[in-house]
RNA sequence: GGGUCGGUGCCCGAGUGGUUAAUGGGGGCGGACUGUAAAUCCGCUGACGCGAGUCUACGGUGGUUCGAACCCACCCCGGCCCA
């Protein structure tokens, strides 16, 4: 094991905020002298099946502790998940039904031990102390905060301020993940700095021996709290989310994921090489360097970056061919890869096939797109939306980077 | 329940009887440039039609008018204030 200190130093990495980084030395430290691996938790709230990269900042801070030799409960919040936390949202959060709980968990946890080491995890769902709780048990846990502190919350004030309304449960949801700490009597507990509250409801309800008593449980050191950012997705502007269209899945084959990546605004170059990747600090002060007086260094960070990631989830023979094939279709040498074929009847006209493809969503906007110059057949411009499509085979390229292989017949 | 201000295209937001498919901004798409990114510049951004053109659209339903997003009536929904 490695001494507390080199084990600060390397968990510091990519995070924003740790709360006390003087009590998680002393954990370590301990550890280091006793041999027992810290109980780092992290709670999902299986609402969105499909794991992406912003997930996996976490995750990666998760596989660092587990690498130091420590241990991982990841709690999934089966039950809390059907209350909805509150954090961050501008609206009450729909709830979920139990089963379709169950069912994202069960995807969730599958993509999760691509990055996390399924070994030195133990899985807990939270809904093995929540449904048996009886009511009186319930407002023990709900004296432990008033409703001034629910109201500091800037998501709260927000809501309140605008109108909005909040719903009661949502007050009881950080009280929830609290107590999901002492159960399982964390000493670190992960998140996003969304999470901070929450987390910092785990560390007061630990310390109250009372409350830990109601459940059963011995009084407790606050567990630490450790708060990683939100990753941007890849437009640089929000928060990478499925829902923005902004997101690389880690399930996507290897050469969308490379180009996606490839194409990432430089902003955000530094940001994800921190956070999604080992590379050394120091080395991404040098390339940010030489990046800022070249502008191909950094366009060349950006492929060792894509290839890097893509290596993380489909190995290293698929990222050398996704760089190889991303850099022959950008000279216009080969097709992507996912270039879909069509096969159409001797009538079709051009306008048809643009929409059959779903190159366009209407004959009009594919005239538009047309008339701009966006439209090429076996690499000539078509100017004329009218015109008769070529016989045999040919290929259709509508923009930059949408191919479609024709055939007629 | 009362008062008041609102509900316009993907979003925000102008428009208060006719040249309004509806100013402007954002977003999106396409083109040029570049490093694939950013910035910048240009074009496009309801549907159908090769086209002339036709249809659909300004919360809903009716009405006034040659003609309404704009005027009238009723209804529905949201904000704020009061109870």
């Amino acid at each position: 094991m490695l001494a507390a200190k080199e084990q600060l130093e390397i968990l510091r990495r990519g995070v924003v905020e740790i709360i006390d980084e003087k009590d998680l030395l002393a954990k370590l430290e301990k550890s280091v002298a006793t041999g027992r691996p810290l109980r780092v938790k992290m709670g999902v709230d299986p609402t969105a099946p499909d794991i992406h990269l912003g997930f996996t900042v976490g995750m990666r801070k998760l596989r660092q502790f587990q690498e130091l030799g420590h241990q991982v409960i990841l709690i999934v919040g089966d039950y809390t998940a059907t209350v909805g936390d509150p954090s961050g949202k501008s609206k009450t959060r729909a709830r979920l039904t139990h089963e379709q709980v169950l069912e994202h968990a069960a995807s969730y946890t599958e993509q999760f031990f691509k990055v996390v080491d399924r070994d030195r995890t133990q899985v807990v769902y939270n809904g093995e102390w929540f449904r048996t709780l009886t009511f009186d048990k319930v407002t023990e846990l709900m004296a432990r905060i008033t409703v001034a502190q629910m109201l500091e919350r800037q998501d709260f004030q927000n809501r309140h301020a605008q109108g909005n309304p909040i719903s009661l449960h949502e007050f009881l949801y950080p009280l929830m993940q609290g107590l999901d700490s002492v159960m399982i009597e964390a000493d670190v507990e992960l998140g996003g700095t969304d999470q901070k509250f929450n987390v910092l409801r785990g560390r007061e309800l630990q310390r109250d021996a009372a409350l830990c008593e109601v459940f059963g449980k011995p009084a407790q050191e606050a567990q630490v709290g450790l708060f990683v950012p939100i990753l941007l997705g890849t437009d640089g502007q929000t928060k990478m989310s499925k829902s923005f269209g902004n997101y690389v899945g880690i399930t996507e084959p290897a050469q969308v994921m490379y180009h996606k990546i490839y194409a990432l605004p430089d902003s955000l170059v530094e940001s994800w090489t921190t956070l999604l990747t080992d590379m050394p600090l120091a080395e991404i002060e040098q390339r940010k360097a030489q990046s800022s007086a070249d502008g191909a260094a950094i366009n060349e960070w950006k492929s060792w970056l894509a290839h890097e990631i893509v290596r993380q989830y489909h190995g290293l023979a698929e990222a050398d061919a996704a760089r190889e094939r991303e850099s022959a279709v950008h000279r216009g040498e080969a097709l992507p890869d996912e270039t879909p074929e069509v096969v159409l009847g001797e009538e079709t006209m051009l306008l048809d096939l643009l929409v059959h493809c779903g190159a366009v969503a209407s004959r009009g906007e594919g005239k538009k797109l047309v008339t701009n110059g966006g439209v090429q057949i076996d690499g000539a411009k078509v100017s004329d939306p009218s015109a008769a499509l070529p016989a045999g085979e040919f290929v259709l390229r509508a923009g930059k980077r949408r191919y479609w292989k024709v055939r007629r017949g």
